[in-house]
DNA sequence: AAACCAGTTAATCTACGGTTAAGCTTTGGA
DNA sequence: TCCAAAGCTTAACCGTAGATTAACTGGTTT
């Protein structure tokens, strides 16, 4: 497993770096963001670390580049604060996951593990219903008709009451959970729900008054 | 409310324990797994917070010890890991609910109290009459000839006969305690029960006159 | 700076479902 | 076997949760 750490801080970086390939990574290390972009670009990574506040070059930009030049590795990011309004803005940006300093190693490790799992196809990639297939790894769904494209709110929306199937789902729930909005508010919910239901047909997803929504 | 909070990581452990006590709980801490375990054990609380990689003994070893023990304190656990895969091994393991860090204060209370309330209330399962079968945490009912579907109330209503079967249960009663209208005037009740007869066949509700309905 | 995109807000519309009402049927005591 | 009271059935009513549509806003692209 070959990952590249970009980070500016030589100290934590000399120091990760070992850690890693005390547990057996291959680390390339990149102390700003255009090496990091360099390196990332010309050579294959099965991961990149990528801290989100670089001086030189920050994530946001790092991530749309790398993204630009059709690179699909997938990307952990090191934030020193959870500053990032709601996981929306963040993962839209592409990171796979993201991790707060100060951090645990563990809990670093876990997130790598996780991040390369699903990218390794181990953990259960497709989730098969009546009329739709959605493929939870690439984050694309498919209706009879071909593929459909959702927004990054549709698809977060669609996939946790995908992955709660079965049950009723409130609103509240879903804006909180599958948003990650806690300032509930507003009828958001309601309409990315029908804007899914145009997309995808009008019976996939239910709603019982008063209790929310379902699939299945 | 007595809640146990056992976290490694003293700046969160004391601020989370700040944070919960003012929202009027009781907070003992443990700062490893060891110490929290002895502490589960020795002592009566309502709710375990743990944090599930601690460098001492991790999540799991702490909840099958717990459980071993035959303690069935309800448990949420405070994780890294936001996988699908883990949520499975998470419940079977004993959890009640999980929390991914980093999370917002907010979300933290809802959970806890999703758990307490649940706890609070009856043991739910799934019930199996003659004729009908009724899982009572999705809230769905099925007879022989499929799921059916039931309105707010109408449900409301056949889980207090259910909860309650085998004696008589009055119209009265049933408008209070399972519709929770305290102004009892007109003939909901029965309206209601006409309809759950039409859609689970005549004879799961009898009647007798001057007692109430009731389910076998 | 204009056009665009995506999530949110706001305003209006619709219909679900609990309630009411009115007439009909059953029950069981005299 | 009568007949009131209790319960059943049906249809209509209507307030509100949810659906729909369009406009707004902040960010990004051209």
């Amino acid at each position: 497993m070959k990952l590249l750490l970009v980070e500016d801080d030589r100290e934590l970086a000399t120091a990760l770096k070992e850690l890693l390939e005390g547990e057996g990574f291959r680390v390339r290390l990149a102390l700003d963001g255009k090496r990091g972009l360099d390196l990332a670009l010309s050579e294959d990574f099965d991961l990149i670390l990528l801290d989100y506040f670089l001086p030189s070059m920050n994530g946001r930009e790092f991530l749309k580049r790398l993204r630009e030049e059709g690179s699909k590795v997938p990307v952990i990011a090191i934030t020193v604060v959870s500053d990032v309004k709601n996981k929306v803005d963040f993962f839209q940006m592409g990171v796979d996951d993201y991790i707060t300093k100060p951090f645990h190693f563990e809990e670093l490790l876990a997130r790598i593990g996780a991040v390369l799992r699903r990218y390794a196809g181990i953990e259960k990639a497709e989730v098969d219903l009546e009329t739709i297939r959605i493929d939870l790894n690439r984050k694309r769904v498919f209706t009879e008709k071909g593929e459909v494209s959702l927004t990054s709110a549709e698809y977060l929306l669609l996939e946790y009451l995908v992955l709660n199937r079965g049950r009723f789902v409130s609103r509240e729930e879903l804006l909180e959970r599958a948003l990650g909005n806690y300032e509930a508010e507003g009828n958001t919910v309601e309409v990315l729900i029908h804007r899914l239901r145009r997309k995808l047909g009008r019976d996939v997803i239910m709603t019982k008054k008063g209790l929310g929504y379902r699939v299945m």
